[in-house]
DNA sequence: CCTACCGATCGGTAGG
DNA sequence: CCTACCGATCGGTAGG
């Protein structure tokens, strides 16, 4: 191969890649809008500039475009949690700054509500990501109350299994009410109550 | 109108009412498995017995079907909290029983998961439906927080409004998890140790 | 990547 | 309540 079809080759690749991500980032919004039922393939191709036969060009089906969605949200939110917060911050106020930066993006709030709604029937392809997601959610705030405990913060009484699994779930029964009625809830507030209410006085 | 033709009439309206109601259960049952976007009117007139066209004699469009199966709801929910439980139980206690009544019940736990998630979209049906139902829910456990507090028994610094909103969303977070992985999480156990912390010690 | 198509299914209506 | 139909839309494929 000569130098100027190598260079051919590799732009139509990169454009290739271009209009992949774009069609990622325009399911995650179409997903976030009216779910993974409710988003056509081709509205979300429409929202890329292609035609849905165009889209199935790059994913051989509709299910493996929303893997894709899914592997590429949490490549986000492990740069959020990992790289962006200051190391001196623990899992629990991570998370609480991830609730934070969500409250700006509400299109991503609605993504994880919806899709983790429906993923609860049976035979949904999202089924076995979202199990284990909350798993390793459950884990990473357990081991935040763990931390607290060891530094003889922790209330008596509190398990930090059973806080972690009430974190969570606080977490995303927040985002619901906060989506129904914006003005009714306040994250961040609500979380730190929470956390607060598991420590010792001081 | 002579009484034989009389009876007549009384019987083919108790059948249509008969028929109504089952229409209204197949189409909660329905919504429960595969959400009220997910659950056409053909399927959940199978369900009943009758044509899609013949659910839709009795219903003038999807939506009123929708609005039956929400007041049915709404109906089963008070006599719950309010009948069937002993006079003495507060409000909170009155929630957690139940959400441990609910446990036997995945159907209707799925019903409103799925439902309150859809509605979070902006032209959504329900979604008024659900902002009032959250309003009805925060103020509900609300007035038991107050109800500790005028006992001595809440712990200083917990806002009863902030501990309401968060044990709502608590209730609704724990169903989430749990019809994702009913083994990761016990709904009763998580619901009585959030009241607990906020309780002074004793 | 597109045009053009497939069979299947949708909510709703006409007419009885 | 049913039969029979409507226009619209769906995911996926053929062929280029």
């Amino acid at each position: 191969m000569n130098p100027e079809v190598a260079a051919e080759v590799a732009t139509t690749q990169a454009r290739g890649r271009r209009t992949r991500d774009e069609l990622v980032a325009a399911a995650a919004a179409a997903y976030g809008d009216v779910g993974f039922d409710g988003a056509s393939l081709r509205e979300i191709a429409k929202r890329a500039g292609v035609t849905h036969a165009g889209l199935l060009y790059h994913f051989p089906n509709r299910e493996a475009l929303l893997a894709a969605v899914l592997e590429r949200r949490d490549e986000l939110d492990a740069e959020r949690l990992n790289v962006q917060l200051p190391p001196a911050l623990g899992p629990l106020d991570r998370l609480i700054e991830l609730a934070a930066y969500n409250e700006g993006n509400p299109s991503i709030v609605e993504l994880f509500v919806r899709l983790a709604a429906e993923a609860t029937s049976d035979p949904h392809p999202a089924r076995a990501y979202f199990r284990n997601h909350y798993r390793l959610a459950r884990e990473f705030a357990a081991s935040g109350f763990r931390q607290l405990r060891d530094e003889g913060r922790l209330r008596a009484g509190v398990d930090p299994d059973v806080a972690a699994v009430g974190f969570i779930a606080l977490m995303d029964g927040l985002q619901v009410q906060w989506l129904t009625d914006r003005s009714a809830v306040d994250l961040k507030t609500a979380l730190r109550h929470y956390v607060e209410q598991m420590l010792e006085k001081p």
